[in-house]
Parts: structure tokens; sequence; C-alpha cells
DNA sequence: AATGAATGAGGCTTCATTCAT
DNA sequence: TATGAATGAAGCCTCATTCAT
């Protein structure tokens, strides 16, 4: 392996280094009041050198959104994924549970990529991104499930966003009041999500 | 009148002119992004004016939030009122609806007390304020829907809960994601709601 | 009495009243850190009435000071009257005594007439004023000693600006070093009063 | 020499600057009066520079008194020991001189020091300093002049504090009363040491 | 006599960013 | 690659003062 090889190595280490300090600080204190010092600081480099790897401090939160996106497809698609085979219901079920869960386990991320809608953000997407392809297998998993007849005969577009919405509701809110009287936390995502899916399926 | 409650009277109007243009500013930019410069370069006064009416940029916020709060509160509550003896699915499905419209139409007011979560915004709770007695018209209505058959008797704060995770959702999202393709608003709000009332009630 | 003159004697009482809050405030925070908000909230009028009983914040820090020379030449020279009798070194010690009892019992006004050197004071003095008539009073005191024997035969001028000296540097550490550990403030007074005039005797 | 090396004497060099203008400054105005911006003008930067410099302004004032400490104590120390072996008259003599040159020569620092009482001062003690530590050579050498029977037999803590007083009075005056009709400053201060040195002496 | 309203100037400080090394 | 040095712009806020009423 050349030199060039190892420095470039390097470099993706240290704009790791960057994106995961910037994460914590962003979730923190809110990309607003985390400052290009403060990054620095934590990672223990000199504010000029968040330069040599990011344009600016927008380039900073863009790869990080671009990461959350992909972790997020990616949990939800894996999910998806290995329920393939069990029976309709509770094949959805796990895929939304696995929905709230991203939001859960990656408060940071969710915050910022759904919660706060940032300045520039939509300029992220448009630029290859994983933002909406979640949405896709939502919309994947309603055509199984009308085919299916478990979910009502809508547009599976409409049921997608009302089921969107749903799933957003509960994650939000569980992230953004924390201070609130929830009921035990599995239990109200549990009720939540069952609540969605009997909201959308067809009455027996 | 007198002299005296003129100035009274100018002064309150100033204060409502602030509120205003804060409101505004801080729903577009996040309260983090404006400045009291900004605010009053909005009203056309210098920015130690801002400072006559408000003790600092924080007791804005706290104000605006509780007129906000006041506002939200009205509004759920009136509905509630005066959807009294209509059917139950009627009257809560007009309740449910009028959530939704508030934050339709208060997108700045909806934004600040419910999506954004300033990190001071704690400290207006426990002063006397609305944020959650609109929580509790949910509450009752819902006790209301058990004793009536029509929901499903299970703990009420637990549906309700439920429920609000489902308002917030379809509201949060339409605000804040203005841009995505969603089928037309009415539709999907309507469907919203009838899929979150379907998901409460005792199947026939 | 007319209308006039109440109007005229409730005007010096404002006068006063403004005198001392700003005695008091200017003493415990300094001159720079008193704002004319802080005097006129002290006195519970609003700022702008300040102004019309003196023309700028300079103008109270000079009428207060000009009292406060007359309150020290009057302590220093009803003292000097009192003691007209007694024999020489009673008289110079009680004389000198109470000079540094002017400076602890007066802390404020001490620290403003003869520690801080406020940017214009020199400009009060020419105005007729007391500040250095307490000097003069020593000086004729001291002259009295030289006539009696008691203190040696050198300039009277020296000898007066060397005791001033010596009065004003026990008076002033007392007044800015106070958590300095001091012996009690009774002895190294009496301890330093009695130096000076032995500084300043013929040997026996 | 290095690269680096070069850059940390520069770093040192602006320090110095600030110092020095901060010295001048706060002494002529007050350590109130005198604002960052001002401090910056003078030494030609822009006034967040400082801040690479000095946490704050109290920072700045801190080490500025810890400078001052530094040179007062080194002063009389120095003193006191080039004249170790003079007779005690002459020795003390030339201490007590060194301390009032200390205030002639550097009067900024002088102020600052031992006439102003900034609020904060006292935070600078207990870090460690040279404040007290003049005091220190005073007591020392009261001790000595009782020992060899020129000093009239006291508490040595009571005869220091009375010296410094003597001391601190001519010091402060000439400082501050700049435009008072002093004799011939050699003369006074002459006269004034051996005052304090014969009211502290055993009569012959 | 008294004060609500208003502001230009300026206080301390932090920011994102650039540049030379 | 890395960073010391530097700054224009801007942040929140307080000040002394004026003016119309």
């Amino acid at each position: 392996m050349g030199i060039k090889d190892r420095r470039k190595r390097e470099g993706v280490i240290i704009r790791k280094k960057i994106i995961e300090a910037a994460t914590e600080l962003f979730a923190q204190a809110g990309y607003e009041n985390v400052s290009m010092r403060k990054i620095a600081a934590k990672i223990e480099y000199s504010p000029p050198t968040l330069y040599i790897y990011f344009k600016n401090k927008r380039e900073i939160l863009f790869e990080l959104l671009k990461q959350g996106y992909a972790l997020f497809y990616e949990a939800i698609k894996s999910t998806y994924d290995q329920n393939k085979d069990k029976d309709f219901r509770n094949k959805m079920l796990e895929t939304l549970r696995s929905y709230v869960k991203f939001g859960d386990e990656n408060k940071e991320y969710y915050k910022l990529m759904f919660i706060h809608n940032i300045d520039e953000t939509e300029q992220v997407i448009g630029r290859d991104n994983d933002r909406y392809r979640g949405f896709e297998v939502l919309v994947m998993l309603v055509k199984e499930g009308i085919a299916d007849g478990v979910i009502n005969r809508s547009d599976p577009i409409l049921l997608s966003q009302s089921i969107w919405a749903g799933l957003h509701g509960i994650t939000a809110l569980l992230n953004t009041f924390d201070k609130f009287p929830w009921v035990e936390k599995e239990r109200i995502i549990d009720f939540h999500l069952n609540m969605i899916i009997n909201g959308v399926s067809n009455k027996k």
C-alpha cells in the first residue's frame, strides 16, 4: 500500500471522527449552538483543520445527514427482509417497529433528519440519498397488504402517508417530549403500532 | 381616555408587534437563528427598544408560547364544546380535526410549541399554561368513547397518548415536509383522522 | 409659605434623595458601575426625572463630593475647636483621630473624595469647596505645635504634608483592604496616630 | 529555531503588548472604563484578537496584577538584600524608600495593586502571588530593628502595619493628587520616611 | 414635575472562516 | 497535513440621554 493510500485512509478516519463529534454535539445542543471550534476541540484538532476535510459547517451537516439516511434505510430494509416470510401482520408490525426503534436508538439522527428541518436540508436531497427510500419500502409493504386482503383497498400512497404520519408521531413525541409522563415506552409503542395497523385494516 | 391610558395602549400594541414579528421569525428560522436585531429590524425599531417591553430574548419566547398555548387550548376546547351533542364518532372526528387544523393554520406556533423543543421551553411550564390542557380534553373524550362503547376498553391514558401521537404525526409532517408530494391535504387529513379512530375502535 | 416655596422645598428633598441613593450605590459598586437607571430605581422615580434635578451623572457626583467635602471639613474643624484647650499633644491626637474616624465612618465619601480620583474630580475644585480646607486646619495645628515646642522646627507645610500622608495611609488601607488581617482596628489607629506624632516631635 | 518557536515567541510578544496597553489604560481610566475595544485599538488589533491570548477581560487584569506583584516584591527584596550590611537605620531607610520608589516609578501598577481595589482582585490572591510578600520583608526588618534596639519593643505586626500605612500614604497621595502643591518630591519623601522611622524608634 | 418611549453608542464575547506558514 | 494568528460580522444586552407629552 502506497503512502498516498495510507494518507487517504487517515483522512477518512478524521472525517469520520469529525462526523461523530458533530453528530453528538448537534444532537445535544442543536446545530445552531455548535461551533466549529467546539467540534474541533472535541476531536482535539484546531478549527482550521476541519476546513481541510469539509468545505464548511453545512457540509458537515450534509455528510452527517447522508450517513443518517443510509443507516435509516438500512435499518428498515433489513428488518423488512428478515421478516419476509412471516405472516403479513407480523411482517408489517416488525417493519413499522424498526422505524420507531431507529428513532429511539438514534435520537440525534432522527431529530436532524425528520424533526428539525434545517435551513438547507432540502439541498441534500436530490444529491443521491436515502431519505425517502424508507418510504418506498412502506409503499411496497402496503401494496402487499392490500393484495393479501389485510389492508383495506385504498390508494397505497395515501395509506402509506398516513402510516408514516402515525410512525413519525410517536417517534417524534418520544424524542421531543422526554419529560412527558408517558406510559411505559414499550407499551405505548406496541399499542400505537397495533393501532395503526388496525386503523388501516379491513374489519373482520 | 387619559394620556396615561393612551400610552399604555400604545405599549401594548408594540408588545404585540414584537410578539408577532418574533413568532414569524422564530418559526421560519428557529429560535437560535433569530437575533434581537432581526426582530427589531422587522418592526422597524432599534434593538434596545425591545428591552423596554421584554426583559430579554427568552421572555419574548415565553410570552409567545404562553399565547400559543392559550390559543391552542381554546381551539380544541371550543370545538369539543360545539360538538357536544353530536354522535360520538363525529364529535371525536371534529375535535381531532381541530388539533390538526390548529397546527395547519398556526404553523409557526405549532412548530415552536410542539416540534422544536427549545431548551428553555420547559421553564414556561409550571408557570400556569395551557400546554397540556388540550391533552386533558383528549382524555375526557376517550373516556366518553369507552363509556359509549365505541372506543375499545383500554387504559384511557394509553389510548390518549397514542391518539396524540397520531395527531402530532400528521400535523408535524405537513408542517415540516412541505415539499413532500403529499396527496391532497384535506384528503390525507381526513383519511388519517379516520384511521386513528378506527384504530382505537371496537370492531363491529 | 407660597406654593413656589413648597415646590422648591420638595425639589430640594428629591435632590437629597438622589444624592443619598447615589452615594450609597457609588460606594457599593463604584461610580462607573452605577447607572442612572439604578439610581432612579432606588428612589422609585423614572430615569428622566433625575435630569430634572441634575444635568447629568457627573453633576450628581460633583454635588455629592461637594457635600462630602463639607462634612469632612466640619468633622475636623469641630474636633479641633472642641479640643482647643487641651494640652497640645492631646489636641493634636484628637484632631488627627477625627480624620481617620471620618474616613472610617464615611467610607463611601472617603473613597470618592480621596482614594479614587474620578476623571474630572479636579473640576469640582475651584468651584468653592472644602476639599483642602481640612489641610489648612492641619497647617494651623502644626504651627501651634512648633510654637509650643512640641513639634520639631521644620517647614510647617512639609510637616503637614507628611502628617497628611500618614493619616491617609491608614485611612485608605483600612478602607481598601478590608480583608487584610489587621490587628484590632482601634489599636492600629491609636498606635499609628501616636507614631505620627512621635515622628514629628522633638525628642525629649 | 523552528517555526513553532518563532510563532510561540510572537504570541508572547503580543501578550506582552496587550498587558502593557491594558496597564496604561486601566491605570489612566480605571478598569471599568477600559473596554476590550479600547485595548485592541491601542495595539492596533481587532477586539477578537485579544481573546486569542486571554480568556476575557478579567484574565488580562489578573495577569497584569500578577506581574505587578512580582515586580513589586522583587524591588523591595533586592533593595533589602543589597543593604544587608549597612547599619540598621540606613538599611531600613533604603528599603522603605524602595517601596515609595516602586510606586513612583510604576504609577499604573501601584494604582491597580494598592489604590483601586478592583472587585475581582481578591480572586488573584490565593493563586500564588507576591501581593503580601513585600509585607513579610517589612515584618522581618522590624524584628531585626527590635533586636537591634533601634525600634521600640512593640508587637512587630502592629509596627509593620503602621509602617506600611505610612508608606502607602505618601505613595498613594503623590500618585493620586498629582496636582496638589507638594513640596519638592525628593524632600517630602525623604522627610516622610525619616518621620516614620523616628515614629517607631526608641528615643535616645 | 414626571415619565413612557426611544435610540445611538458601545459594553463583552463568540462565530465561521481565511491565510500564511 | 496541520495550525497559530487574525478578523469582520454579529450575538445579547445596558448605558446616558433626549423628547414629547
